[in-house]
DNA sequence: AAGGCGGGGGG
DNA sequence: CCCCCAGCCTT
């Protein structure tokens, strides 16, 4: 990789012979100026975290947000808030109700942190979402960022968030080169977010500065001739925004295959489930019984003298491997096994229709869907 | 088919 | 302290 970028010019001739990275921060208005009085006219004001931006409201955004586009984000931050209005309410509910929310949007963790870190303010802050950053970061699935997205949007704090929409505007904005993974070039992006985030109007500047780096600014195909700092844009004047930020050194792992066997036991329009443990793929989650390979599986419907109605596959992708999902669907008498957990906490009957008010893997839930038993 | 996306937890 | 990722969506 031609890692020979232009080294900084220094501008004037009389620089000190090393020149400190102090020396090449912009004013700090000369950004966030143009910022604003682009946000006044074009940025986002209504999004539905926006309206009543209270702590507990931006908190479940900024989780949401997290992984995941605002325009997937919407549907569920509506339901989520319809059902758990309050933070007493989310703390107080069982975590299936949480997770069934969660259903579909992935990196289940978030859902599992958010509901017990509400349980935590409740014991610990009394129901209030702290005000200090560092009590905030304390509770799981808040990190620096999130902390202080949640200070400045819903506090007016002036505090520097630096997510990956921040990231790409400030990498290209100070044409850094280097992959923002370094600790130190993160440290640095920290130092030059802290140097841009004016005291007054923290909360619009750091939607401003999200909704450009989600609309202008954007890993493809950025739009630097509407971008209101296009002028002061070292990277676009070096030609190289689009290349930017560094991607990460590629590691190259080979991409795995796994190969899961379910069974969708079925019996009177019910089917049957258990809760996935707590690690590993889809933790938590309500799925049908999975078998390493198709003897155990088979075992397990013998053994309850099951009759196989149906089977097939389906492939589902994951992070590091491609998940393929052998299901078969088979008629068990409810006599055969099951009798006794009906329904608990851990495994249960239950018809297609309440399963969806479970947490449910995407391609669990699409399935049960399709077969409707 | 590949790339984007924060924080926790593991090595 | 790195390093990695157990999930979706978009392009």
């Amino acid at each position: 990789m031609p890692k020979a970028g232009p080294k900084a010019e220094p501008k004037a001739g009389h620089r000190a012979a090393v020149e400190t990275e102090d020396d090449r921060l912009l004013a700090s208005a000369a950004f966030s100026q143009p910022l604003l009085d682009w946000y006044d006219q074009h940025g986002r004001k209504s999004l539905p975290w926006q309206r009543d931006p209270t702590p507990y409201r931006v908190w479940v955004s900024e989780i949401m947000l997290q992984q995941t586009q605002v325009a997937t984000v919407i549907g569920y931050f509506d339901r989520f808030m319809a059902r758990f209005a309050s933070l007493a309410e989310l703390a107080k509910a069982p975590q299936d109700d949480v997770l069934a929310l969660w259903s579909g949007l992935g990196y289940y963790a978030r859902g599992r942190n958010l509901h017990a870190a509400a349980q935590q303010v409740m014991r610990e802050y009394g129901g209030e979402l702290p005000t200090e950053r560092e009590q905030l970061e304390s509770l799981p699935g808040i990190g620096r960022s999130t902390a202080a997205a949640i200070l400045a949007q819903a506090h007016g704090a002036r505090e520097a968030i630096l997510d990956a929409n921040v990231k790409r505007v400030l990498s290209r904005v100070y044409a850094i080169t280097q992959w923002p993974g370094q600790r130190h070039v993160e440290q640095r992006l920290w130092r030059i977010a802290d140097h841009h985030t004016p005291a007054v109007r923290a909360a619009h500047y750091t939607q401003a500065i999200m909704d450009l780096g989600a609309t202008l600014c954007r890993a493809r195909q950025p739009q630097c001739f509407l971008c209101p700092v296009q002028s002061l844009c070292r990277a676009h004047q070096q030609g190289i925004a689009a290349q930017l930020p560094a991607k990460k050194p590629k590691t190259q792992i080979e991409r795995r295959q796994r190969h899961g066997f379910f069974v969708l036991a079925h019996c009177e329009g019910q089917v049957w489930l258990q809760r996935r443990g707590a690690s590993g793929v889809w933790g938590g989650l309500w799925c049908p019984p999975e078998f390493d390979d198709e003897t155990r599986r088979q075992d397990w419907i013998d053994a309850r003298h099951g009759r196989m109605v149906a089977r097939g596959c389906i492939e589902h992708a994951l992070t590091h491997f491609d998940f393929f999902i052998h299901y078969c669907v088979v008629d068990i008498a409810r006599s055969e096994g099951h009798g006794a957990a009906v329904h608990d906490d851990t495994a249960r009957w239950i018809t297609s229709a309440d399963a969806l008010r479970l947490g449910l893997p995407a391609p669990i839930k699409r399935l049960l869907q399709e077969i409707s038993l």
